[in-house]
DNA sequence: CCTTTTTAATTGCAAATGCAATGAGTTAAT
DNA sequence: ATTAACTCATTGCATTTGCAATTAAAAAGG
């Protein structure tokens, strides 16, 4: 009864594997990858709140983004109304490099997906939408 | 279209940042506490096949494996057949906690999967059999 | 207001991680 | 039977990781 959890883990963890060994030579692994795909999607975002939307820990997202900013893909900024919050934004770099990033990220669920029909495909959509984390 | 393998995601790291808190204070955190499960379930598998059946680095494996031994969870053995291989065991120890580990894998299960009715869980599992990872 | 509690960011530190390299045993091929 | 190619375990090393603690700002309560 347990095969759908460890599924998901196995799956994860496969192409976690395979997306650090793709983007290694960027210097991108290490899931940095994800945090350009997540702020060029969604720019503006402060720290903690990109942290938890990535269910990566906050101290370890705060020193992969000083990376990723040293790196020159990010950009951080101070919030004007709340002066705690630095809010996070791609660069010129990160937003050229998207295009290739997301394409990674859609072959991996192409070839995932690969054996399910449209109608399989919408089902499983639906059913994973009901799944509580 | 990525929700799906976004949400899968997700729920992985989810689940793991809850597991690790809740073994913690056994010492088996940083996924400890997998090890134990597979070894109890499937012993005697030799160090290098156990990390790919976790999509665990075999290095990291090892040394993880190194220190379940240490703490007395888990055993090594030669295989008489090829001297490269060394096989793992669980102890008494591993043995008498395995259904905490289990039923406390048992209860994310459960409560990820809440939400689903017998024949939607039926669908899901059929379906999450023909994902290829 | 002033105090208490929460929420961010940041740093310290010890431990885990993972790529690359080494060495030893096994298999395949000539 | 010897060489070549492979597989396993192990170690070196630099980096990453994450819990715990600190500081600063904002919100809540009285």
């Amino acid at each position: 009864m347990l095969d759908i959890i460890r599924d998901i883990g196995a799956i994860t963890r496969t192409i976690q594997i395979r997306s650090n060994a793709e983007f290694r030579p960027l210097e991108l692994d290490n899931n940095r990858f994800i945090y350009l795909i997540r702020v060029c999607e969604q720019p503006g975002m402060f720290l903690g709140a990109l942290a938890d939307s990535m269910q990566i820990d906050r101290t370890t997202a705060f020193r992969t983004v000083k990376k990723l900013v040293a790196d020159g893909w990010l950009r951080l900024e101070a919030d004007p109304a709340d002066k705690r919050l630095r809010c996070v934004f791609p660069t010129e770099r990160a937003l050229t490099l998207y295009p290739r990033l997301h394409a990674f990220e859609q072959a991996q669920s192409d070839h995932l997906l690969a054996q399910l029909s449209d109608s399989e495909l919408k089902r499983l959509r639906a059913l994973m939408g009901k799944l509580q984390a």
